[in-house]
DNA sequence: GAGGCGACTTAACCCAGGTTAGGCGAGCGT
DNA sequence: ACGCTCGCCTAACCTGGGTTAAGTCGCCTC
């Protein structure tokens, strides 16, 4: 494993526990499955559409994202990543299903043979089950992505998409005083959100103009959650989260 | 196991077939797991949100939907289910997600005990990696109803439904000269599709002015598929079937 | 420090699809 | 045979968000 030691993999430890019950040991041994941490620039292709499913990429620093291009050209991206989330789940089912990761900012991987995981998960059950749940929680994501795009217009859309963000984000550990690092573009939420980007700056104006959003150079604020989520018709245990009465974990 | 007789599983046992190898024992292995066998009236719920998850449910017969509702009491249609899908995947992470899964028509569904099916897969581990791959696909039709809602107009979006559709019941063998059984509504389809029914029913004038698709009394009818999938921007590799090289599965 | 590029902003115009409000026919219960 | 409900269809009108086009600002490179 390379430089473990600059980058921290705690984003990772941190949502795979708050998803399943782990002791000490077990953490450190999952963290020695951790067999390289590399780094790609912004705009870098993470994952490719075709790649081999032999190592579970993790994002442990930066932003990414999970896209697909229609043979039109146009691009809907499918996920926003942050640290802790595993970048694509084919390694469960040993398909490849077509679709893409991209970092939009600077970003650190993990990478863990999918061989040894497996392996360890024979000793250590709740590995595997972790991920079954990871997979799950990303499941209920992608739903409510559709739901957003099917039938909230576009203030509730990029209300909404800031209060999951925020939610993923505090889970590990990332939010201080309201405000958390994304760093989508523009161009980028309306790719996500159905949306030209000329709309989602007017959205967003909007969103300042209330007074619940600040968003400037890669970081986002929020300054009234509560009023946000409103707006949003954000409900936050549909994410799959906390709905097992467990909240964000805290970090000893 | 009730009127087995009555109603075959034969869409579910092709379902799974298509997505890995098994060998006769394996599918009569199954086979027996099934432990009910229930019918459902039109527009009755299967699953409610909160459910148990102790049961995989299979649609045998019929169609029906997975949805969930806002706040605001629009409701979004985030899947629909034809003979041989299984209703919800969460018994695979034991956790509880917020859909519902509800009858389009009068159905059929078999119930398989989790607690069976898992140790069976002890013995037959094919049966897990078959679920696993299911959800997979599961996952990759998601993901393509996301693009859809986001990138395609109405005409696309219809087009590609129906295609994906065909797709889908012609892996488990029913189709037959182009056309197949599915009773959703125009109104059920603008749920889905982020559509309003009015514009649905102008979308669906508009394909058979073209005469690509026919659609009368829950048979749909595709008279070039072909032209279809072009102007849907389909691309049947996307959804994760046959990338393995597999295609629909011949019934002996 | 000139030039270029990428992200954000603004404004004018326009259209795909929503909304509202009906009408029509088939099935069904009484 | 009546009336009800439900699904389908039509038409008139309206609006949320798309499109195009241009301008600004900061940053990077040479």
């Amino acid at each position: 494993m390379t430089d473990r030691n600059l980058v921290s993999i705690r984003p990772f430890l941190a949502n795979l526990a708050g998803l399943v019950r782990m002791r000490e040991e077990e953490l450190t041994h999952l963290m020695h499955l951790v067999k390289a941490l590399n780094r790609h620039t912004a705009h870098q292709h993470i994952l490719e559409e075709e790649a081999p499913s032999d190592r579970i990429v993790v994002l442990i620093q930066g932003s990414a994202c999970r896209f697909r291009r229609l043979p039109n050209g146009r691009r809907q991206i499918t996920a926003f990543l942050v640290p802790g989330d595993i970048c694509d789940y084919r390694f469960l089912s040993s398909g490849t299903v077509g679709q893409s990761v991209a970092a939009l900012s600077p970003v650190a991987v993990a990478r863990i043979p999918v061989e040894a995981f497996v392996a360890a998960s024979e000793t250590y059950p709740v590995f595997m089950r972790a991920m079954l749940s990871a997979s799950a929680v990303n499941d209920a994501i992608m739903r409510e992505w559709m739901i957003s795009l099917g039938q909230r217009n576009a203030l509730e859309r990029v209300a909404y998409l800031l209060c999951e963000l925020e939610l993923r984000m505090r889970r590990v550990g990332l939010v201080e005083d309201g405000s958390f690092s994304f760093a989508a573009t523009q161009a980028d939420l309306g790719d996500a959100l159905g949306l030209s980007s000329v709309h989602v700056n007017r959205t967003l104006q909007e969103l300042r103009r209330r007074h619940l959003v600040g968003m400037s150079k890669g970081v986002v604020t929020l300054y009234d959650v509560d009023s946000l989520g409103r707006l949003a018709l954000f409900e936050p245990h549909s994410l799959g989260y906390d709905r097992a009465g467990r909240a964000a974990v805290p970090m000893h």
